[in-house]
DNA sequence: TTTCGTGCAAAGCCTTTGCATCCAT
DNA sequence: ATGGATGCAAAGGCTTTGCACGAAA
């Protein structure tokens, strides 16, 4: 229940007052859960960093840790269900068949811009996006709980015209 | 190679009205394919109507046709790429672990809400959201393409409180 | 002991693909 | 004769699940 064993140091970089150990053990305990050994070592390999990832993705760094943490690769598709219903996590888009997640704790809300030749995710945020969403759902009668904005096209770098293609036939 | 076989008539009607399935044995034809029986009626199976489908419902949609005119699940999906391709269809979300699909020619640019619980699709327009993206994209150098935004939550019907529900212990 | 969790393998599902056959917008 | 297209079945690839064993309270 105390969240004495963690690092003021993450508590700090978080910028929330909980750390996501600390929620995920909340929301687990809510559900007559317990947060394993394995849950701990995923929560913490997901929150070593913000970048966002797949499943699979996870699965290989986990599988690469030199310390023996390791977790099967059920419980990982098992747990990132629950730390997405615990509101640790949120799926951004889905890439090559696989479903990206990123981080929905801790971090302020999003869109994003992603180019369709590279796949680069390009994070943006934008309050008037949010407000016009309100206003339409309410209009509808729509109790709205999220969204998911994707914005596709060509990045800078891949949108640059280069000569090799043009000589192509 | 040469487009000399298209009807003059239809070369000048592009910019106006033409068919569906115009617009997809042109598309075709720029890339050296045919515009077969079975690809007729899966266009004309899927601009009978407005909704929304998946593969799936298309595929039992064809095979409950009583004239005979029946195509294989190949086909569909086949097809369905090709369509996408031509600019008559476009994904507009996953649900089921199912791409949605929904015309996207002859109708203007909208986004959805998604009912989270009956996962019914309302669907809205507003003219401001595509101007933020374009402004947004703009300011990233992000050659925008297009966009899919879909707001989560509970329609009206399903965030109403039900009596019967609570019965239930 | 009892309950919940893990890991492995197998199953599920949607979607794609190899290949022989078919056919003609 | 000639490509492209179809249809069937099998393969793919991500994700879920059944089940026996394991660990913590």
């Amino acid at each position: 229940m105390t969240p004495e064993d963690l690092p003021a140091s993450e508590l700090a970089a978080v910028q929330v007052a909980v750390s996501p150990i600390d929620k995920f053990r909340e929301y687990l305990s809510t559900r007559g859960m317990k947060l394993t050994v394995e849950r701990s070592i995923i929560v913490e390999e997901v929150f070593s960093d913000h970048e966002h990832f797949d499943a699979e993705q996870l699965v290989a760094r986990l599988s690469r840790r030199q310390d023996g943490r390791s977790v099967s690769r059920s419980s990982v598709y098992r747990t990132l269900g629950y730390m997405k219903e615990a509101g640790l996590l949120r799926k951004v888009a889905r890439s090559h068949d696989r479903e990206i997640y990123e981080h929905d704790y801790g971090y302020p809300q999003h869109d994003h811009l992603i180019c369709s030749k590279c796949g680069t995710l390009i994070e943006f945020h934008n309050d008037a996006v949010s407000d016009i969403l309100e206003e339409v759902a309410a209009r509808h009668g729509f109790r709205m709980a999220g969204h998911r904005l994707e914005v596709y096209g060509l990045c800078a770098e891949c949108s640059r015209p280069r000569r090799s293609r043009l000589d192509r036939i």
